[in-house]
Order: C-alpha cells, then structure tokens, then sequence
DNA sequence: TAGCTTTTTTATCATTTGATAAATAGCCGG
DNA sequence: CCGGCTATTTATCAAATGATAAAAAAGCTA
C-alpha cells in the first residue's frame, strides 16, 4: 500500500475515490542533508509527508536558533502558523538526515477537503495532534526547569535523541548548548 | 440573532438545517466568579461559548499555578487536551469574571460533524487557531525572556490586562508574581 | 470608617542560565 | 594518518529569576 494510505489510515478510514483523489495530489519529493523544504519569508503552501528522514522546524532570533520541533518518519505536517495565516513564515524546515516522502500542494488540499468529508476529518485530526503536543511542550516550559526538561526529552523520545545533536537538543530546549553540556554533567 | 452564530458566522458560512441543529444542541450555562467549568482530574466533555466574561484554563505544580490561556467573550473553546485524548484533565477552567454562555456536549458536536460537512469545518477551524496562537505562545517562551514577554502581553493584550490580576499574569508569563513585580519596576 | 484580607511591592540571598573564551573530542576528506 | 573542521565540554563571571520574608497598598465588609 501507499505509504501516505498506511498513515492516514490509522487516522481516518477513506472511501476509495478520496484515496485515489488524495494520492494523485500527492508528489514525490526527496532532500539531501541540509535542504530546506522551507525557507523563513516563504509562505507554507503544501502539506510534507516524510517515509523516511527527519526534518526540524526552527527559526533564528539574533543569529541563535530555536527549534520548534522535530518531525520524523512516518509523519504528515507542515509550518502550521503560515499554512494557515497564509504569512511569510518566521519558521524554516530543514532536513537533519537525508529525507524522502511525499508532498500536497494547499490548493489540492482544499479542495479534497471541500470534495470529501472524511479528507476534512483527516486534516481536522492533524490539527488535533499539533494540538494535543503544543499543549504539552507550552505546559512543560511553565512548570519544568531545563534539567526536567532536558530530562522529560530523553525519556519520552528516546529514539529521536539518537538522531539529532545536542546542539539542536538545546535550542528545542531553549537554552544555550553550554548550559546543556553542563545540564548533562550534572551540575 | 443568536451569539452563537454571530461568532460562528464568522468562521464559516452554515446553511439552515446545520445551523438550526447546532443551536439546539447549545445549552445556557452562568458561573459567578471563582466558579469552575471544569476541574482538574475531570474529563473535558464540552466546548464553551463564552457571550460575557472571562475564564482561565491553569493547573498547578506543588503549589504553584500556571495559566495556560484565558478565554474572553466572544469565543468557542475548550480544554483541547483532555478532549481530544478522553484523559482526566491536567487543567482546571475557572472563571475570573461572572461569566455567561452556552456549551455543547461532545456527543452532540461528533454527531453534528458527521452529519454536517460544514460544522466539522467549523471545528477544525476552532483547532487552527488555537494551533495558530499556541505556536506564537511557544515561540516567545523559546527566545524571549520574561522582561520581553511582559511588555508584548502589554502591547498585544491590553484589554485582558485590565481584567486580570498581575499574580494570574505572572502565572502565565510562567515566572512569579514578585519577579513580574519587579519587573514592572523596571529591575 | 475601622479592621481584615488580599494584592502588590521591596529587599536579600540563592539558584539557574547566559556570555564568553578556551580546551578537548570527534569527524571527515585528502 | 594528517590536518582542519565541527561538536562538545569545561571554566569563569554576569544577568535573570526563584525563594523567602516583610512592608506597603488596595479592596472588602461590617
């Protein structure tokens, strides 16, 4: 099966012409280590489906990054803030590893969303788990100090901890890769 | 017309049937002031609309309160978190002001969603801007320190500021309320 | 208005994190 | 294997924020 329909279809269960419909609007896309699927000032106007690599969102402040997250295999998303609002995005997206998969172009989404309910619901639940996992980070950077923090990371995404740098760990933390250095020392 | 299509109708445009079946399924609700919509430990079953007043969705961390958001009138939400996972709520909601309004039930609003294209276009909208301002939320936590994020809750919100305490401002800005006291101060 | 409670401010000291520089370690191409 | 990058650690000092206590101000109610 198509990998977009093995995801989706832990989702939501779709009709075989929103299938067919919704894989023909899909284009294969593949990036080199270092490319960006989105560069900040562009606007967001496709939807990313990653089968294999790993891609972060981030954005630069005074020549310091921060990272807004991390988006692994097998997953479908996008710069959010800019899909939506049609603005430049402040946020770019770039691959950490070599990265293929599959990408669908705003126009196209709209229109299966308009076309077929169950393609709404899909991209409804999207939002829903951007949701749910923007709710935890906001709340865990109320309550928790960046040892916690630093800690809650390397127990709940363990297998991503692998794949990136600590340098990239400590701008999704929010703070300095000294201060993370030191962090993992222990004091 | 009613205040709960005044809101709606400027999202999305609903035909008489759907509109005529949401308002059906909204009931009155009144909370005086300190009164809670949801507690902390219970699931969230409803979304709120909230015609006059102010609620602040927050739970606490041994002692201390963090405030996740607050909702002032007119809007249509709920503690996205629990809702959307069936878990028991981290969050409490507690209105800040006597607060009027209407909620509807999850069962009501699933079946509504199914049967009406447009009100599940409804909803998904409701999650894209609460994505929208939670991902500006997370962005200034990451490069902002409090001093920053203090005077852009000033500048954006000024309205809310008038409403709120500055210990329930100091809770969302996630510091103390002496720290934003002397902040204020102007160090 | 007096008295009580709550909110806000001020002060002091401790802890966390940032900035900077330098040392060390790891990696990669020739 | 060497040399040069880049990533990571260590060290030092400064700045931001927390914890605590107490004072001052504001609000409420009898």
């Amino acid at each position: 099966m198509h990998p977009v329909l093995t995801y989706t279809d832990r989702i939501v269960r779709l009709e075989p012409p929103a299938r067919d419909e919704l894989l023909r609007a899909f284009v294969p896309q593949e990036f080199p280590k270092g490319a960006c699927l989105l560069r900040a000032g562009q606007t967001s106007q496709h939807y990313h489906f990653i089968e294999h690599g790993l891609v972060k969102s981030s954005f630069y402040k005074e020549d310091k990054e921060f990272i807004m997250n991390f988006f692994k295999e097998p997953i479908l998303f996008t710069e959010i803030n800019s899909y939506l609002t049609s603005a430049p995005s402040k946020y770019q997206l770039l691959a950490l590893e070599p990265t293929t998969g599959y990408r669908i172009a705003r126009p196209d989404i709209e229109r299966l969303c308009r076309q077929h309910h169950a393609i709404e619901t899909l991209f409804k639940q999207l939002l829903a788990f951007a949701s749910v996992g923007m709710m935890k980070r906001i709340s865990e950077m109320l309550e928790e100090n960046a040892t916690v923090r630093y800690r809650l990371f390397v127990q709940e995404k363990a297998p991503l901890l692998q794949r990136i740098s600590l340098g990239d760990l400590a701008a999704y933390l929010g703070i300095t890769q000294v201060s993370l250095s030191r962090i993992r020392a222990g004091q």
